[in-house]
Order: structure tokens, then sequence, then C-alpha cells
RNA sequence: GCCCGGGUGGCGGAAUUGGUAGACGCAGCAGACUCAAAAUCUGCCGUUCGCAAGGAUGUGCUGGUUCGAUUCCAGUCCCGGGCACCA
């Protein structure tokens, strides 16, 4: 009986299914464990090796402590709107429901062949109406919502509205509009439509004008990363800001929250830094400039200028103002003189991307508006300029600059020659900022001789009492942009009459998404639902919302649907809720460090707020995986070269030219023609003379001949490691049918030639790159899984490193990890035999060997060492294999340890158990088995191997008693050969002696 | 540019709290079994000097702390991820 893996994988996974092994019930004695994997997009190309690397790792988790005794949640889903579908509907005609749902399918498919255990009757799909119904329904409870300040929770807006009718807005500031104040009257005397358009302030899911990237030649929309240097990444065509009503969601008055919540929940430092950055709480002060204007044109009010600083103590230190090129401000105070130039930068500044204008310092740019602010403390006159690096959302989109002590400031005044104030004294060399709070304040008036951080409070109380500033914290984040021009999305639950946006009644959700056909956007650049004037039209009059949500909306709160998902009552049942409560583990990639992870941890605390559930952060621990890289393989094709002149002096050159055949160089050659060893047209020559079209052209073109090096991706799945298989590479495709290859020793095969019959080798190139169809060094799973088994799999992909950690695919290494399993199989069946266990009593040796496995792999297990653990298997199989080890006492806690990481032959070994054990078993499947006990008392040693070093190098070993002290210790030590060698006769300076580690003789 | 992560043999990686650098596996080399191949098994395997014993050197680079540094500190170079409409 051999490890035959095809047949027990497709029995067991049968089985398993068949008796919904892995459904998980909300109802049980046993303790919780929710273990979930992020949200997959499912795209096109299916699922390849990097995709499972945390679907595995979690698999593993989940089913680990499954065996631990915990009724464990382990669901999949998929996140099923999204920009890709819709791309692809566009270039092909099939509608995004048909090619998502076909994508789906696949995937399932994949995920199973890896025989996960998911719960599949939880699973969802947001594009699917039972669910993006409560994706709606839930957008409405932020639309009913806002964020009073004072309770640091979400209320419901009718609350707002008694509020604003006994008392104004006085104790409830606007974040929407900070200069909008009314009192309890003139809330009264409102008309409707400002009443909404006060309330849209306070939203917690409001609407508002946002720029987005507008290209007019592709007639969309669209992301930051589809335009790169002010074109569009597709056809180069002209993109500009454009303003346009949006949804947003005021993730910023979570922002505090978001950053407390971080000291509550397990996420690597990292992870949380990335956050808090994001957020970018800063303490500051706002202050009030007054502003001399140098223009012609009257202005009806003094204009002034608000800046945001967290250095306050620098102000005597300022030296000019930079606005955002897009600040109201611009236009009013630009004087006459000033405005040609002013335009000009603004059409500039017009093409940049955000990213752009942030990343790029080496290249300074801004312009003067002619204006002067005036030092409230010195009343010195300081000129207001505008610069791209200053970006309108952020603070109040100026700043106060002070070159001395801000790097990009100084590049600043030194580019426009602006003279530079120094405050600071020798902490300012001339030559660059000084960021430091820690210099003595100098030409600073009242504040001369103060350390610069005590100074921050000083000028902020004066600024308060002379009534031009305040004390005031800000956020970099921004409030979240909730809507997209795009018909792949959820639609917003929203019809407008008179202008003023009402909610559906909750009885008429899901609104859902109409049919279309065609993808362009809408007349004025909407998405493509503004094209449908029978949708738009909303039965009872008005219209309907034409935007859809984004990406995120869905995955938001998936989570939660999982526990509860098929409820068509609520979103999730609140005892549901309340069983499985938080995420225990969530494992997914670093790159949804602050878009998903923070999306999703507001509406978690929006939903607990409103009294949905009882916790306020999703995710108690997330583990980040690292990417799987391709293994990308070259092949060097080496082709005749055509100059313009040669082309034309021999007529039918250039077609003789292009029916050369190809010639591919094995490596080797390659790196000597690249290091000047070899002559490209001397192996030209060598490999022509295979080919009689070849032999013709170096006739016809005798010294004029010239030859280039192409280096081409090969698929990997014509490459055994490095080593090319040139007959499937030559039926692959006609272009290679009759290229000729110069082998690693020099054989040259053409067509017609066997390559299994000759004895040489191509030798590729190689390289890691991310995996990519365009790059040919796609692996897909399924391919591996027949091969190999999806036991192996899983155990390779957990064993080519640390989870956490990027690493590149190579199919090559596999194979040490199948003779692992089948060596493990061999432990317990022998070919001819059968099983071979033995009820013989197992001796020290041998136990001390499965504990110490046991202990290892538990711990490793426990803190996602799983590249570990499976060295930990190996290491025990060959210790086992090495003691001719076949006792079942032995055996059967070790079937059951190797269960959450092979499930498959674990089961089966398990069965075989069962059947020809005269006792039975504690568990009919190895699922539900108990994990093996560690017993501290197998492994107790009373000695050890000493390492002796002399200065820190080690010289030698010695066995010593455990028990040994120092003095005892030191009298053995300086008798052994070898030590004494060293100290060749002198007395040791001192000696190091660390209980159970090591010993240094320090001469 | 800013934020985060990572650099250890030919390759993936190990070294859990500052204590024997290279566990485990791949590749390679030598051998056993075999008519042969596959499978399996045994041995070797960082670099360098040496017949050997043994020595020197070695964790991106430059310094520092320490009896002892892959591990801690300072600086620096290179690679990967994110930067708000890809998901």
């Amino acid at each position: 009986m051999e490890y035959n893996f095809r047949d027990i994988e497709k029995k067991w996974q049968q089985y398993w299914k068949e008796s919904n092994a892995y459904k998980v019930s909300n109802n049980s004695t046993k303790p919780k464990f929710y273990v979930l994997d992020m949200f997959p997009y499912p795209s096109g190309a299916g699922l390849h090796v990097g995709h499972p690397l945390g679907y595995i790792a979690s698999d593993i988790y989940a089913r680990f402590k499954r065996l631990k005794g915990f009724n464990v949640l382990h669901p999949m889903g998929f996140d099923s709107f999204g920009l890709p579908a819709e791309q692809y509907a566009m270039e092909t005609g099939q509608h995004p429901a048909v090619t998502t749902e076909k994508n789906i399918r696949r995937y399932h498919e994949q995920l199973d062949n890896i025989g996960f255990c998911y719960d599949w009757s939880r699973e969802v799909k947001t594009s699917d109406p039972s669910y993006y119904k409560w994706t709606q329904w839930i957008f409405l409870q932020l639309f009913d919502t806002w964020y009073n300040r004072h309770s640091q929770k979400a209320e419901r807006i009718p609350n707002l509205v008694s509020i604003f009718e006994q008392e104004g807005n006085a104790n409830h500031y606007c974040p929407g509009n900070e200069r909008l104040i009314f009192t309890a009257q003139d809330w009264i005397n409102y008309d409707e439509k400002s009443k909404e358009d006060i309330l849209m302030h306070y939203r917690i899911a409001y609407s508002a004008f946002g720029e987005v990237n507008w290209c007019e030649a592709l007639g969309t929309v669209l992301a930051n990363d589809e335009v790169v240097n002010g074109v569009s990444e597709r056809g180069g065509h002209p993109v500009v800001k454009k303003k346009m009503r949006q949804w947003y969601l005021r993730i910023t008055e979570y922002a505090d929250r978001l950053l407390q919540g971080l000291e509550q929940v397990d996420f690597s430092e990292s992870m949380k830094d990335m956050q808090r950055n994001w957020i970018g709480k800063s303490q500051g002060a706002e202050i009030t400039f007054h502003l001399t204007i140098k223009q012609q044109k009257e202005l009806t009010d003094e204009p002034t200028l608000t800046v945001y600083t967290t250095r306050p103590d620098t102000i005597f230190g300022v030296d000019f103002m930079v606005l955002a090129p897009e600040h109201e401000l611009v236009a009013k105070i630009t004087s006459d003189e000033q405005k040609a130039e002013i335009d000009k930068y603004l059409e500039y500044v017009k093409s940049r991307s955000e990213r752009e204008r942030l990343a790029e310092v080496k290249q300074i740019t801004g312009a003067f508006t002619g204006a002067y602010a005036i030092n409230p403390f010195n009343g010195r006159e300081i000129p207001v300029w505008i610069s791209e690096y200053v970006l309108a959302g952020y603070g109040t989109g100026a700043i106060m600059a002070v070159p001395c002590g801000d790097q990009r400031d100084y590049a600043f005044a030194k580019y426009f020659n602006i003279p530079i104030t120094n405050i600071i004294g020798d902490a300012y060399n001339g030559d660059e900022a000084n960021p430091t709070k820690d210099a003595i304040l100098q030409n600073s008036g009242f504040i001369d001789g103060m350390v610069m951080r005590n100074a921050i409070g000083v000028v902020i109380d004066e600024l308060e009492k002379m009534g031009i500033g305040k004390r005031k914290v800000n956020y970099k984040m921004r409030d979240a942009g909730f809507s997209r021009q795009r018909y792949w999305g959820e639609p917003f639950p929203i019809v407008y009459k008179g202008g003023i946006a009402f909610p559906l009644n909750e009885n008429q959700l899901p609104l859902e998404l109409p049919y279309v056909d065609t993808y362009s956007a809408g007349p004025e650049g909407e998405g493509p639902l503004a094209n449908l004037a029978d949708w738009i039209a909303a039965p009872g009059g008005g219209t309907r919302e034409t935007n859809t949500m984004p990406g995120y909306a869905g995955s938001s709160w998936y989570f939660l649907r999982y526990m509860d998902p098929n409820n068509d009552k609520v979103f999730v049942d609140r005892k549901a809720a309340d069983y499985w409560g938080q995420v225990d583990l969530y494992i997914g990639g670093t790159e949804h460090a602050v878009g998903h992870l923070l999306y999703s941890r507001m509406w978690t605390k929006a939903l607990y707020d409103l009294g949905f559930i009882c916790f306020d952060e999703p995710y108690k621990k997330l583990v980040n995986q690292g990417m799987i890289q391709g293994a990308s393989r070259f092949i060097y094709r080496i082709t005749p070269n055509l100059s313009g002149e040669q082309q034309f002096e021999t007529p039918g050159t250039t077609n003789k030219v292009l029916e050369a055949h190809p010639l591919y160089i094995s490596k080797s050659y390659r790196d000597k023609i690249v290091a000047g060893e070899i002559n490209i047209k001397d192996l030209f020559y060598k490999i022509s003379a295979f080919s009689k079209n070849n032999l013709e052209i170096i006739e016809l073109l005798g010294e004029r001949l010239e030859c280039k090096l192409n280096e081409l991706h090969v698929d990997v799945s014509f490459v055994d490691g490095v080593e090319l298989h040139v007959d499937s590479l030559r039926n692959s495709r006609p272009e290679y049918e009759n290229a000729l290859f110069l082998l690693e020793d020099g054989k040259v095969i053409s067509q017609g030639v066997d390559f299994d019959e000759v004895n040489d080798k191509y030798i590729c190139g190689a390289e890691t790159e991310k995996m990519s169809k365009s790059k040919y060094n796609v692996v897909n799973p399924d391919e591996i899984v027949e091969r190999f088994g999806a036991d192996t799999f899983r155990m390779y992909e957990m064993f080519l490193g640390p989870v956490e950690q990027s690493k590149p695919w190579d199919t090559k290494g596999i194979e040490g990890v199948h003779r692992f399993l089948r060596k493990f199989w061999r432990l317990y069946v022998d070919e001819l035999k059968g099983l071979i266990l033995t009820n013989d009593a197992a001796t020290p040796a041998e136990l001390k060997v499965l504990h110490r496995a046991i202990k290892k792999i538990e711990d490793d297990t426990e803190r996602f060492s799983f590249n570990t653990a499976v060295s930990a298997f190996m290491v025990c199989v060959n210790e086992l294999n090495d003691l001719k080890c076949h006792k079942r006492e032995v055996l059967e806690p070790l079937v059951i340890l190797l269960a959450p990481y092979a499930p498959h032959i674990s089961e089966e070994l398990y069965q075989l158990l069962q059947a020809s054990s005269t006792e039975k078993l504690e568990a009919s499947s190895v699922l539900d088995a108990a994990f093996p006990k560690y017993e501290e008392k197998y492994l107790v040693e009373s000695s050890k191997e000493y390492p002796i070093s002399i200065n820190g190098k080690v010289r030698a070993n010695m066995n010593i008693s455990l028990d040994a002290m120092q003095p005892e210790v030191e009298q053995i030590v300086l008798q052994n050969e070898i030590v004494q060698k060293w100290l060749d006769g002198k007395p040791p300076k001192k000696i190091i002696f660390v209980k159970g580690k090591m010993i240094n003789v320090v001469i």
C-alpha cells in the first residue's frame, strides 16, 4: 500500500462534504474562536500560488483550535463588486454579473482543491442583493446619524433636530461648516431645504462637493494610480480635476477613537504605526493674520489668512506664507501685477496629481501673490506665496513657513531668494533647517531666551488673549470618499427631491442594481447609471442617486454577516453577534493597512454606538501575510540586426533576415557575452552552421552583419528549476518551431532532434519578480495539487518561510516536503505488508522524540511560526525513522499533531489506526480528536554538552552536569586540554558561566 | 518625498530573552541498490589557507556598546509594500 494522495484526498474531501464536517453551529457549549481571512476579490485570472498563503495559515490555525476544543468559525466569501469586472465588461461586452459569477465558481473549485475547512453554508458575496441590501441599510443608518462630540458617540439625527429646536447649535459645533452658528429661533425659521443642508453638515454619511480625476478622452473618472504624470495611464490622455457631488463618511469624527482603539487590539506595532500616521493627529494652533493687499480692486471686507501650525513657538521666524493653490483666498488677494504669474502657476498645478505634488522635492515650484501678511507681534510684512506642496485638504490649506526650522521651507526660501531669519542661534548652521524643539529662542521678541518646547504654550496663550489664535488638534486623515462614478457597485438608496436627499424606506431595500449593456459615463461625468432615465426616475417622484458605493463598502462589515448569513430580518442577529463577537484571528496583507482596516474599524464603532453590536473593535488579533513572488525565467535570443542602410542596399535583405531561424543560447554563453569574453557574432556564425537560412544571411551580409541579444521571459511551465524543456517550448508556439538552441555544454539542437535524447541542458536566467501573467511566472495551485497533492502543497507553502514575509515561489523545492509525507506514511504503512504498527511499549528515546515534537509544534503553531513547525515534523520523522519506530503509542498522537497541516493523510491514517485497533478511538474523525498532551517528564536531561569559548570563540565542547555550579565548572573547564593550550600557562582573566547555555574563558 | 517592512551559503530559510551562525529543505558532489531508470538509502557540502591536525574569515555596508552581537545603538546603501477611486 503506497501513499496514493490523489485517491486519499478525493475520498476525504468528499466524505467531509457529505458529512457536513465543517458546518459550524451558533449554539455550542464549547468556547468560540473566530478565524477570518481577508475577503478575496474574485479576479478573472483565478488564484495563483501566492494567494492561498494566508488561507492555509488560517486553515491550519482553525483546525488546530478545533483540536484544542473550540467551536471555530472559519468562513469564506467574495468581495465581488469592483472595478476590474467593469473594465473587463468594457473590453469584452460581458456583463460583470456573468463574469463575476464565473470567477467565483472557479475560486470555489480552487479553494476546495486545497482542502480548506470553510463552512460554505455561510458564504457571502457583496454583489448579491441579499447581501447588499444590508450594506445599503447600514449606509442609511450612517446617513441618519451624527457624531456627538460630548458623548463621543454616534447618535440619531432626530435627536439632533430636537437639540436644534431647543438651543440651536451653540453646543454642537458643526463639523461640515465651522462658521455655521444659529439659534433655536433661527432653526425654526429655516425652510426645509436649509434645514436639510445644515443636517448634511452633521451626518456621518453625507454628500458634498469633491474633486475627481476626470479624463475627457476616456469619458471616465480615473483612480490615482491610473494617472501618471498628469495623463491617463491608458492612452496618455489629459486628466483634469473636476468638482462633483460626492458621498463621504465622516471618519474624521472617529479619529480619536480609532487611535485609542489601537491600544486594545493585537496588531503589529508597524501596522499600528501606519494607522497612527494615517490618522496623523497633531496638536498646534490656528493663527489668523491680517493681510496687506496691493491692488486696485476694492474689497468688501478686510481679508485675513488663517494658518495651522504645530510650532507656534517659531512665529518670529516666519519669513513667508504658503497657500495651497486651490485656497479660496488666492483669487481675492492676488495683486494685479502678479495675476499673470499666479494664473500660469494654477494652470500647471491643475495637471499635477496629489502624489506628484507631495513627492517632488527636487523641483521647487511656487508663485508670489503680491499680498503680505502682518506678523501680529512685530508688525513685519510677510510675503504670501502659493505652492503645490501645500494641500488644500490639510489643516487650513495654508502654512506659515519657517525656513530655519523646516527643510521644505528652507529649500523654498533658498530657491526663491527669500531672506531667512534665524531664531535659534547656533542651532541653525545656514546650510539646512533644524527642526529641533530644544534650542533657545533668539530674535523672538517676548519669548526670547526661552526653550522652544516651552514657548509653544506661551505663544498660544498670548494669541488667545489677543483673540487671533487658538489651540487646535488637527488630523491629517480626511473624510472618506464614499462614491464612485461606476456601475459595478452598490446603488445608493437615496432619492433627490427638490435638491434634498431622501433615504429610501427600509422596506424598499434592496435597491437592486439595474441591468446595463454599456458602461460609459453619464452626461456630466457621472457613473453609467446616469444613462438610465427609467431607472433614475423614482416611482414616488424624484431622481435617484447615480453614483455607486466604493469597494470597501461591502468589506467593511462582512465579518458580521458570516455570523448569521441567511437572516433576512436583520443584518446580523444580536444573539449571534454576541456569541461570536470579535474576530479572534484575522489574516491578510499589509496592503489593507490603512484602507479597509480603518473603514471596517469605523463601521464597527458606529454600529456599536447605535446599539447593534456589543464590541467596537472588529479584529482582536491581526497577522499580516507576506506575498509570494514569482520566479521568472529568461531565455536569450540572438538575432541579426539590420541598420537602415542595409535594408535598401541589397534587395530582399530584409525578407531574408526575417526568415532567419531564431537562436537561443544557454545562460553561461549569455554571461560570457555580457562579460565581453565571447563575441556575439562569432556565436551567431557557430550556431548558424545548423541553419541553411542563416548561412545565406551570413553570406549576403558578410562583414556587415550585426547581432543583438534579447532577454525574454519564458513560461515557467516549460522550465524545471532553471533547466528549459526545449521540446515543450518548441511545440508551444510557431515562432519557436524552427529555433536553434545552443545548450550549456556546447551542443546545438535544431528542429527534429529529440531533446530528451541529447545529453545536455539549456539553462535559463532567473529573477524574482511580482507574480503576473505578463511575466509568464504564474504558477497555478491546481497544477501543484494535481502533481503533489493538497497536503504537500499546504505544507510546502508554510515551509517556504515565515507567513509575514515575502518570498519567491520555487516549484522545485516542493519535492522535499512531498518526500517527507511519504516518509511519514512509511512509518505506518509498508508498501507490501500494509499497516506495520506494533503495540509494543515505547522506549524513553522514542517518547522523547514525540514529546519534543509536540512541544515545538504546539508552540510554533500558537505563535504562527508554521515554517519551523514543518521543520520540526521533518526532524521528528527523521528521528523516528532512525529509531525504526512503528509503535502505536508514538504514532497515534503524531497523526493528530499533523492533522491541521495535512488533514487528508492524517484522516486516512487515523482511520487505519481505528480499523486496526481493538479499542475505540475517542473521535470518529481526526478533525475532532484531542490535541496530544505534552509531558515535560520525557524531556528532562541531567547533563549538557556545553560549548567552551575562548574570548567568545567556541574552541571545545564538554559534557557537564546541569547541577554544576560556577566553582565546579571553572575547575572542570580549566583542566581541559584545549583550554590549557589557549591559556598557555597564564591564568584566565575571567570565566563566564551561563547555566544551561555556555562557558566563556577570557584570557 | 513621507510612512512601514526586509537584506544570513548556489537557493528558501533556522538561531523564541545578547550565549555553539547556517537547523530543516532544495540544488550540487561522491557512493550503495538496479541490466537500466525511477524510488530509496549513506556520506560530503559558507569562503579561504592546510596532506592533516588546525587556523583565518564570515549574517548588506561603516562605526559603537559588551567577556560575547544575525540579535542592542548610531549612520549609510539596496530591495519590497502603502500614500486616500486597484482590491
